[in-house]
DNA sequence: TCTGGGGTCCTAGGACCC
DNA sequence: TCTGGGGTCCTAGGACCC
């Protein structure tokens, strides 16, 4: 069989990168994004980086260095964050008929039919695509399996010889040793935390010693999936590109508070809200819930506070779409868990049992909307569009709240330029 | 007193990813 | 004072059935 090329382009530092893009005067300032709420630090830039930052960090902890050396911090924008990354893919899908967008910022491109080409030229010629369009810098690894591609990103961005783009199927196997020789076994994708510590107590610290690992005992150790990375790091192809994203499982919507939240009128609202952001994913992907799950949780890092959580999950008679529907059963939920007298800090909703909305099966028990199936369909239908014409929340249930006093703090959020006509950039 | 064995389905929990 | 959110897959163990 032919020995296939894989590419994957991961943007560098991609939150912090696309802040940058409209305020140039950031570039070699030492940017961080901080998740919902403005809790962690999700994104850094390579300065920031350079400072020993790590990834997660509660922001509170650092709020002396980003003083010092002048950090600047923000609010996560993901409009701003979602609209780049569709730019950027759409770049990218020029450059093969085969792509698997992975994540919000990285994507697979097979590339096997270009093996004429010099592949490391053609990694170049995309880096500087994604560069002169967008203003966005990439790396690019290539070599015949995902893990492999994924690894010779690695490469790419940690070795500068490399010009980030790496491909590894150019090497030979001698070179290809005394690459893999010092990187950690824990850089291999799907090998996490548990699994570093475990090789290591098994004396495999390196991505060669793990590429050269007894299968068998692999396997009995680790089950198929490390068995499965083993052998892609050989060269042995088991994944495969996934052009179309299967639908979702399951859909989920949680949120912590900006505010204690004591009341359960504030946790209605706070429930009603996700669960409507949660059914226009549901609907948007033509999918049909078969069940709900709510839960409610108090701060779990204030150990002195009572705490309490818990969660519901309840069963629909029928599966639905429907945000009325989804919502009185999310509300009847949380009445049943809701505790007076805790300090909540958290709620959730999970849409689960999905299943495709073209094979409904009809209940046996007529319910409310079963009786005008049509009229509800129409009724969210319409809603859907008034949101996605006039923005998000244009329409939206009583029960999701007015003032909202609940919600996440991000005082620090950019303006969304690329996708609110009132916050384009204006040169002047 | 002696008390099988194999299959399926479901769930919870763990590990991983970004 | 201040600690994110949203997913997937696999496995082990229990319930249940014949």
């Amino acid at each position: 069989m032919q020995q296939r090329a894989i590419a994957l382009v991961d943007c560098n530092n991609f939150y912090a990168s696309c802040e940058r893009i409209f305020q140039p005067k950031l570039e070699g300032r030492p940017i961080v994004v901080l998740s919902n709420n403005d809790g962690c630090v999700v994104a850094r830039s390579n300065e920031v980086k350079a400072l020993g930052v790590k990834m997660g960090v509660p922001f509170f902890q650092i709020q002396d260095m980003a003083r010092r050396h002048d950090i600047a911090a923000f609010s996560s924008n993901y409009a701003l964050y979602a609209d780049m990354s569709n730019r950027v893919m759409s770049v990218l899908s020029q450059f093969s008929p085969h792509q698997e967008v992975y994540s919000i910022d990285e994507c697979f491109l097979d590339l096997t039919g270009f093996r004429h080409l010099d592949l490391a030229e053609y990694g170049q010629k995309i880096r500087q695509r994604v560069h002169k369009w967008l203003g966005l810098p990439v790396c690019v690894g290539i070599a015949s399996t995902k893990t492999l591609a994924k690894l010779a990103n690695h490469v790419a961005k940690k070795q500068p010889a490399y010009q980030s783009v790496c491909n590894l199927n150019a090497l030979s196997p001698a070179s290809i040793d005394e690459l893999f020789a010092p990187i950690e076994a824990g850089e291999v994708w799907g090998v996490g935390r548990r699994t570093q510590e475990k090789l290591t107590e098994m004396g495999i610290l390196t991505v060669l010693q793990l590429r050269d690992a007894d299968l068998k005992s692999i396997r009995r150790q680790f089950g198929v999936v490390l068995e499965r990375t083993v052998m892609e790091l050989r060269g042995v192809s088991c994944l495969t590109l996934e052009e179309i994203s299967p639908p979702r499982q399951q859909i989920m919507s949680s949120r912590s508070f900006g505010i204690p939240v004591y009341d359960l009128k504030d946790l209605q609202e706070a429930v009603s809200s996700y669960l409507s952001r949660a059914a226009e994913k549901l609907r948007r992907q033509g999918s049909l819930a078969g069940a709900v799950m709510v839960y409610i949780q108090t701060n779990p890092h204030q150990s002195r506070a009572p705490q309490y959580r818990n969660g519901i999950t309840i069963p629909l008679p029928e599966p639905s779409d429907n945000t009325l529907t989804l919502t009185n059963v999310a509300l009847a939920g949380l009445k049943h868990i809701y505790q007076p007298g805790y300090c909540y800090q958290k709620a959730g909703i999970m849409l689960m049992d999905l299943n495709n909305a073209e094979q409904k099966q009809a209940s046996l028990f007529a319910s409310t909307f079963a009786q005008n199936p049509d009229k509800s369909h129409k009724l969210m239908q319409c809603m859907d569009r008034i949101n996605g014409l006039m923005g998000k929340n244009t329409v939206h249930l009583a029960s999701a709240g007015m003032a909202r006093r609940w919600q996440a703090k991000n005082d620090r959020k950019s303006p969304c330029y690329t996708t609110q006509w009132k916050e384009i950039p204006a040169i002047g």
